[in-house]
DNA sequence: GAAGATTGATCATTCAATCTTT
DNA sequence: AAAGATTGAATGATCAATCTTC
């Protein structure tokens, strides 16, 4: 085993930029939503979900691979906005494990209130900041990225670069 | 008020993939490192920031700001990892109130053991997928929008695009 | 046994209130 | 009053265990 490659000064440079952009953005989409609405980004992207369906209801399991969320997260998130009317649970016919997810019309009511500001703070912090140019290289390079990201997912362990076997 | 500006198809795929990239990949750095050490992505970055003064200790503001925490989250964090022997608390001599938080041995072990895999991992899924161009656009990228939330930052109230007096 | 989902315990983060020193 | 920091309560997220149905 030879040394670690640590970071050259350029990759240092542009990773701890890209971790604090990723950060601060976050924290500011939200803000913006807590302060305009009464969801949180979690709750925007659960509902952008059921919305995306043509009778606002979802099968639990597929909202949480659409989500890339966690089955216990999903089910106990799911619970708190059930309790403040947002969505509703009914169950499969095809299925008796399954469960429906269903947005409620107070759900409708409340993202279709959050949204507007929302997409114009998307646009005023991110993309209207970047030409369509930088918006593609962008796209190319999350892309790249992702795929790797997945990829490696499959794996159990792996990225040692050790073998059994040599 | 006119409608609301969507997001076009090109901007709506570029934010969604961004948004999945950047959610994956600090997934996989997190669970990377509690797989090969104690340290959550969290402890990391607070043993990163000792690591960099001269002494290993830092002024708990400070500390609070480099990472872009609440003081409240800083506070409650550095109590766990105090129990965990990864930092010590020292009272600081010219301000009464303030407090000096200093890395200890152990803490030192535990970053100094985790750090090389993590930088690995760093390489493998994000800084060796781009070339040198793509890491460097990526920066300029991050620059732009950062510049944007910290101008915004400074704002109690801002973005609606309506004036007093207008 | 595996898939779909829920629950309870634990840990992490946020929010509001507090305390001390400047 | 403002700055530096801590605390406790409430909310959110993760982990392991469980339960039912396939």
């Amino acid at each position: 085993m030879t040394g670690t490659q640590w970071l050259t000064d350029d990759e240092q440079r542009a990773w701890r930029t890209y971790v604090a952009m990723s950060t601060e953005l976050t924290a500011a989409l939200g803000r913006q939503l807590a302060a305009d609405s009464a969801l949180s980004l979690a709750d925007f992207e659960v509902l952008v979900n059921l919305t995306d369906q043509p009778n606002g209801r979802m099968r639990a399991f597929a909202l949480a691979k659409a989500l890339d969320w966690e089955k216990s997260r999903l089910s106990h998130h799911l619970g708190r906005m059930r309790r403040r009317g947002l969505v509703n649970r009914t169950e499969c016919p095809v299925d008796a494990r399954g469960s429906f997810i269903e947005i409620t019309a107070e759900g409708r009511r409340a993202i279709e209130h959050a949204a507007p500001k929302h997409v114009e703070t998307v646009r005023e912090l991110f993309l209207d900041r970047l030409g369509s140019e930088q918006v593609a290289a962008l796209e190319r390079i999350c892309l790249t990225v992702l795929d790797r990201l997945r990829i490696r997912a499959g794996d159990d362990r792996c990225g040692t670069g050790m073998t059994p076997f040599g």
